[in-house]
DNA sequence: AAATACGTCAACCGCGCGAAG
DNA sequence: TCTTCGCGCGGTTGACGTATT
């Protein structure tokens, strides 16, 4: 036997719909409340399908539908969910207040998708897009990004509810890291309740950092790294701008130009070596890369740092290296970062 | 001015999941 | 355990408006 169909496709109403149209299941909805859409055309007086009636409801007829061009803010945010979560639109149109499913779907396909693509940028996988074997800076990347999806793979088996320190005391704090697959479960909860309509859970988890003298503390690799974090509720990892670079910590500068992978992480790279760069987009040339792993194996005294990182130059892509300026800056000045996406990632 | 190409977006469709019987 | 139902999701279509030739 097979399924019924959803309605009678018989006299029912197809295509773009009149105001009247629109009216009779608001008032309807207004009346009675969501659900029962099979029903609902016959008790709102539509020649409608049931599950049409949901859809024009949910896209558009709704009251807490947010109407106007999607903003650069909503834009960046879409594209991060999407690097996180592929085409899982409901979810991703859970965290863009006012917005649909199928509008964020739309604008991805038809804009984003792209813009990420004129950048280079696989708009799939989110990765560049090397056009021959002498691109380095967009393999290196590419590599950056596996090992990055990698590591935090494996944290989250660790970190869920811990809370994370960072840096000296309270120098740099994670309050609560989120678990990405509960959070996802609560948000395909409450999208299934009455109201679809979600705020953003804005998960005010603030990164900032400092610097100065400690960095006395660097994990030897993974297995030490999931240690600590097994062996405590508290996992402080004193961590400077020496850290930033051996440990993986890496934020994009060039925000206007690459918005959508500014996610601060921090994690174990235990292949460091590999790790010229300071951040995502900031690989350097051969020459500049053999001056910066000539100084890892030679670090610097304590509070020198800083002046000792001096690559200058330009990559690949022709972006500025990072200097001692840059990371003095990043160093003394903390960084607090709206990071609910960084705890995406655990 | 007409024809064509292109972009946008609302709507449709089929599949799959979970709940209920 | 199986079947049916109701719903939600993501891929796709097609109508419509605008730009280009």
């Amino acid at each position: 036997m097979g399924r019924a169909p959803c309605c009678s496709k018989v006299g029912v109403n197809k295509g773009a719909r009149s105001a009247e149209e629109d009216n009779l299941p608001v008032k309807y909805i207004q009346t009675h409340g969501e659900g029962n859409w099979r029903s609902l055309p016959k008790k709102a007086g539509l020649r409608r399908c049931g599950k049409s009636c949901r859809l024009r409801w949910l896209n558009y007829l709704r009251p807490c539908i947010k109407r106007g061009n999607i903003t650069a803010d909503e834009e960046e945010l879409i594209i991060r969910m999407h690097a996180l979560l592929g085409n899982r639109w409901s979810i991703i149109a859970g965290r863009v207040p006012g917005r649909t499913d199928n509008e964020i779907k739309n604008h991805w396909n038809t804009k984003l998708s792209r813009k990420l693509a004129s950048r280079g940028i696989d708009p799939k996988t989110h990765k560049f897009i090397t056009m021959d074997s002498s691109n380095r800076a967009g393999d290196r990347f590419n590599q950056f990004q596996s090992e990055k999806q990698y590591y935090c793979s494996r944290r989250s088996q660790h970190l869920v509810s811990n809370v994370v320190k960072v840096g000296r005391s309270t120098d740099l704090v994670i309050p609560h890291v989120h678990n990405l697959k509960a959070d996802l479960k609560v948000q395909e909860t409450e999208n299934k309740s009455s109201n679809r309509s979600l705020p953003v859970e804005s998960h005010n988890t603030n990164i900032s950092m400092s610097s100065d003298e400690c960095y006395n503390y660097t994990p030897a690799d993974s297995a030490e790294c999931a240690s600590l974090i097994n062996s405590s509720d508290s996992v402080e990892a004193k961590c400077d701008s020496r850290d930033l670079h051996d440990n993986g910590c890496h934020w994009n500068e060039k925000h206007d130009e690459f918005p959508e992978y500014d996610v601060f992480n921090f994690f174990d790279v235990s292949n460091a070596e590999n790790e010229i760069c300071c951040n995502d987009d900031y690989w350097v040339d051969e020459e500049s890369a053999d001056q910066f792993v000539k100084q890892k194996q030679a670090p610097p005294q304590s509070g020198q740092w800083d002046k000792q990182i001096d690559v200058e130059g330009k990559d690949n892509l022709g972006y500025p290296c990072m200097n001692a300026h840059d990371l003095s800056d990043h160093a003394n000045n903390d960084v607090t970062i709206m990071s609910w996406e960084a705890a995406l990632w655990y």
